[in-house]
DNA sequence: CCCTAACCTGAACGCCGTTCACCTGACCAC
DNA sequence: GTGGTCAGGTGAACGGCGTTCAGGTTAGGG
């Protein structure tokens, strides 16, 4: 069957989901519809993956890539603005982003790399390991919670948050 | 079929769902499995919940008015701590509250008291319409994300959405 | 030219939520 | 007492899901 052979490799699939993912939303990304929109068995994605939430990740990961700006930052403030907006852009940009990322992270499957980098820039900013997770965690949380809310939510929150932290941060480092 | 034609009223349906959570996870709670358990065939769930949404939405409203407590609060501080206390403990309390009162409340089906209330405490402290939504979605989202942590992050978490929180409130009211 | 590894098939397993036509028994007005 | 109403339940089916497995096919390097 299929007569014209076309084999795919991982990322020919995560590309196919993802425009599946803008056509017909997140309920509809399923392993049958996925594989039947490839023009396959289900059973052929277990090559590429081990299993959903395998795929999901790689789909959001991928997602989160093509939205990375190439952009020089200074301060560790600007650091941790730049990550939150740039997660915010990559789940309001398509359809069911939010959703999609909201639960890789929630898997623990993927979607680590923004936690990981504004763990990093409070780390350089002198906060100790609990405050720097702490601080990562709410931030990426709020992120992941108010994505979709107005421009002058997200920049009172975000403020909230960073007000919050910078307090702190003085604090620790003295 | 049944000999002893124990009938149920959506309120036990709600309490074995409750004690079937407790016992075997959210996963395990499907309406087979629920129904199962009361010794009914799947479809008789359908008289007393409209789907399957419905169902968790109660089970989750129950928990909550289970871990409300009867104490007076003065200060509109106090009362938002309250609420995002209660709401805490209720999510640690029992197996797979949390990610219940999360799921439920992302359905938007149920779970919204807490939001209200928060609302409502922040509007008697003089916030506007939109500080007052805001605040609410802020904290209550906080809670649903970090209700997990170590009480020292979860303190710390709160501390610093009620001190930006409060400063934006100071400049509003004046 | 053959072998290996990557890729895929076809069929099945056991779950899931939900719908439908129909049945049963308790309770209440007459 | 009798008849009607209606909440609660039956049994069977529908279509969908993720996943597994034994085996087939094909491209590319030695």
């Amino acid at each position: 069957m299929r007569g014209g052979q076309v084999r795919y490799r991982r990322a020919d699939v995560v590309d196919r989901a993802i425009g599946l993912l803008d056509r017909t939303g997140l309920e509809a990304l399923s392993m049958r519809r996925l594989a039947a929109e490839l023009g396959v068995q289900p059973a052929a994605l277990y090559h590429h993956f081990a299993d959903k939430s395998a795929l999901l990740a790689a789909v959001a990961d991928e997602i989160l890539a093509r939205g990375r700006r190439a952009t020089e930052v200074v301060t560790w403030e600007a650091e941790l603005r730049l990550v939150c907006v740039e997660l915010r852009d990559a789940m309001v940009a398509r359809r069911d982003a939010g959703r999609l990322i909201a639960t890789v992270h929630a898997l623990g499957t993927g979607a680590q790399e923004p936690e990981r980098r504004m763990e990093a820039a409070l780390r350089r900013a002198g906060a100790d390991d609990r405050l720097a997770r702490l601080g990562a965690r709410l931030l990426l949380h709020f992120v992941l919670a108010h994505a979709g809310d107005p421009d002058e939510d997200f920049a009172t929150g975000l403020a909230v948050l960073l007000d919050g932290l910078s307090a702190r941060l003085a604090v620790t480092v003295g």
